[in-house]
RNA sequence: CGGAGUGUGGCUCAGCCUGGUAGAGCACCUCGUUCGGGACGAGGGGGUCGCAGGUUCAAAUCCUGCCACUCCGACCA
C-alpha cells in the first residue's frame, strides 16, 4: 500500500477525550473514529487489526470444531420473551419498533436465536455434539461507555454455543472452548490466564474469564506466577480427546488465579511468596456452562437413545475483537505508539523513503516495494514528500514491526537498515542480495532480527 | 442514574469574568528554500462560536431551556 494514495488520517494532538492509552493511540494512529458515545467506525487501519484479529480466532474456533454461521444484530421482542429475558435484561438492551409497530431489539447476545434455530432442526441425540459460532456486531446499551473501543455500545463478538445431550458432552464442550482460547490468545501475541468467573445474568455453574495481562488493564488480578510457565496447547491438540483435554484444563485450572471480584485472600497467601503476583488485566474472553437454562423454557429437546424428548445442556463462549484491538495496544506501546504483536499488525513492513523525488532512492524503494510485495508482505510504502522525521514518527505511532528505511546514505552504504519494533517479532526475508543491518534505537529494547 | 465538567475551523486551545462585527499553534492549498528523528519563509482557503428562545442599539460573551460529549461512582464482552 502506497501511503500517498491509502487513507490513514493520523493525529499529532491527542483528542481531549481520550483519556486510556489505547484510546489515544488508536484515535492518534487513525484507527477508529467516534460517531456517537460508545459507537465508532473503524478506519482502514483499524479494520486491518480488526480483521487479523478475527481471523485467528475463527481459524482457531474451526480447529476446535466449532461451526460458523451468521445471525442478524436485529431480533425480535418475542423470541427474548420465551427465555423471559426480554424483561429481565432492562435498559442495557436497545429495543426498537418497526413500521408495523413490532418489537425488535438489537442483540446484545444469541443464546435465544441460537436456541430457536437448534430446535427448529436438530432433532436426534445423534446430532450431537454441536458448536455453531458467529461473529457479529452487538449492542449493549451501557449506562457509561468509556476507554474508547475497550467499553462501547456497539462491539464486535465471537460468539460461540455448544450443544450437548449431557453434563459430561457440555463440559467436554467447555473444554474444547477453554484450550481454543488459550491457543486463540497465544497467536494474537497476548499472554492470556484463565481466571474462575462469576456466571452473573446468564447463569449457570461454571464459567472463566480469559484476563490479558496489561499494566494499564482495568481489573486488578492475583495469580501464581507458575502460570506464565504453562505451555499452551500447540496446533496438534487432538480436541476429541476427552481426558487428555480434560488433563490440559484441570492444568490450567490447578493454580490460584482470581480477579478481585472473586479474589479470596486467603487462599493467595497460601501460594509462596515469590510465587504471588497482583498485576492488571483486561477481560477478553469470556466461557460459560449453563445447562438447562435456555433449553427448558424454550423446548430444544433432541430425542435421546431411550427415545424420549431430552433438554440439551447449553454453554456459550464469547470473545469480543474489538475489545482484543484494544487490549493488544495497551498490553504493548510505548512513549513513540503502538507495537503491535507481529500477528495482527496492520502491515508487516513499513518502507521509508527519505527522500521523496530522488530518482535512485525512488527506484531502489520501488523496486524493494514490488520484491516484498510480490512475496505476499504487506508493506505500507512512505511515498509522501514528507521529512524523514515525520516518517519514522508515523510508522513508530502505527506500530509497523519492521521500518526498512531507504535514503541517499543506504545507497551510498550499499545497504538498508531495517529497525524492529515488535512484540514476538521473528525473522524478516528482505531480498537476497541487500545487506540487512538492524540499526540499534535509542530509548527502545529492540528484538534482534 | 447520582456527582463534576466541556461544547469556538480537521486537531489542541485562547477569547467569556468586565457585551462592540472571531484569534493562535498544528493540519490543509500555492510558491520557494530544505530533507537520516515531527524544517523554514512568503502567500492563501476554511468557523451562522452545540441548538432554541430571551435581555440589549449590539451577544461567542449575560439569562432560560434543550441537546451532545467527557470525567468520577454504581453496572458490564
Amino acid at each position: 500500500m502506497r501511503l500517498s494514495r491509502y487513507f490513514l488520517p493520523t493525529l499529532r494532538d491527542t483528542p481531549k477525550e481520550a483519556e486510556i492509552v489505547s484510546h489515544r493511540l488508536m484515535l492518534r494512529a487513525g484507527m477508529i473514529r467516534q460517531e456517537s458515545a460508545g459507537i465508532y467506525a473503524w478506519l482502514p487501519l483499524g479494520l486491518r487489526v480488526l480483521k487479523k484479529v478475527e481471523a485467528i480466532v475463527r481459524e482457531e474456533q474451526n480447529r476446535s470444531g466449532a461451526i460458523e454461521l451468521l445471525m442478524p444484530t436485529i431480533q425480535s421482542a418475542d423470541l427474548w420473551r420465551e427465555s423471559g429475558r426480554y424483561d429481565a435484561y432492562g435498559k442495557e438492551m436497545l429495543r426498537i419498533k418497526d413500521r408495523h409497530d413490532r418489537e425488535m431489539l438489537f442483540g446484545p447476545t444469541n443464546e435465544e436465536m441460537i436456541t430457536e434455530i437448534f430446535r427448529a432442526y436438530v432433532k436426534s441425540y445423534k446430532d450431537l455434539p454441536l458448536n455453531l459460532y458467529h461473529l457479529q456486531w452487538k449492542f449493549r446499551d451501557e449506562v457509561r461507555p468509556r476507554f474508547g473501543v475497550m467499553r462501547s455500545r456497539e462491539f464486535l463478538m465471537k460468539d460461540a454455543y455448544s450443544f450437548d445431550l449431557d453434563k459430561a458432552g457440555a463440559i467436554h464442550a467447555y473444554n474444547k472452548m477453554f484450550v481454543a482460547y488459550l491457543r486463540t490468545f497465544e497467536r494474537l501475541g497476548l499472554k492470556s490466564i484463565p481466571m474462575r468467573a462469576d456466571t452473573g445474568p446468564i447463569g449457570g455453574d461454571l464459567s472463566h474469564e480469559f484476563i490479558i495481562l496489561a499494566d494499564t488493564g482495568e481489573s486488578e488480578v492475583f495469580f501464581h506466577s507458575d502460570y506464565l510457565a504453562i505451555p499452551v496447547p500447540g496446533a496438534d491438540t487432538n480436541f476429541n480427546d476427552i481426558a487428555a483435554l480434560q488433563g490440559t484444563v484441570d492444568r490450567w485450572t490447578s493454580l490460584y488465579a482470581a480477579t478481585s471480584e472473586m479474589h479470596d485472600a486467603g487462599a493467595f497467601e497460601a501460594i509462596p511468596a515469590d510465587k504471588r503476583v497482583s498485576a492488571r488485566g483486561i477481560e477478553v474472553g469470556h466461557i460459560f456452562y449453563f445447562g438447562l437454562k435456555y433449553s427448558e423454557p424454550m423446548g430444544a429437546t433432541v430425542q435421546g437413545p431411550d427415545g424420549r424428548p431430552t433438554p440439551v445442556h447449553m454453554g456459550s463462549y464469547g470473545i469480543g475483537p474489538t475489545r482484543v484491538v484494544a487490549a493488544a495496544v495497551e498490553a504493548s506501546h510505548d512513549d513513540a505508539g503502538i507495537r503491535w504483536p507481529e500477528a495482527i499488525a496492520p502491515f508487516r513492513v513499513a518502507l521509508l523513503n527519505l527522500k521523496q523525488g530522488d530518482a535512485a532512492v525512488d527506484g531502489a524503494c520501488e523496486e524493494l516495494y514490488r520484491a516484498l510485495s510480490s512475496q505476499g508482505v504487506e508493506v505500507l510504502y512512505d511515498d509522501r514528500d514528507e521529512r524523514p522525521g515525520a516518517k519514522f514518527a508515523n510508522a513508530d505511532l502505527i506500530g509497523v514491526p519492521y521500518q526498512v528505511m531507504i535514503g541517499p546514505r543506504s545507497l551510498a552504504e550499499g545497504k538498508v537498515e531495517v529497525k524492529v519494533r515488535a512484540t514476538g517479532a521473528r525473522e524478516l526475508m528482505v531480498t537476497e542480495d541487500m545487506l540487512v543491518q538492524v540499526a540499534p534505537w535509542r530509548r527502545r529494547r529492540d528484538i534482534p532480527l
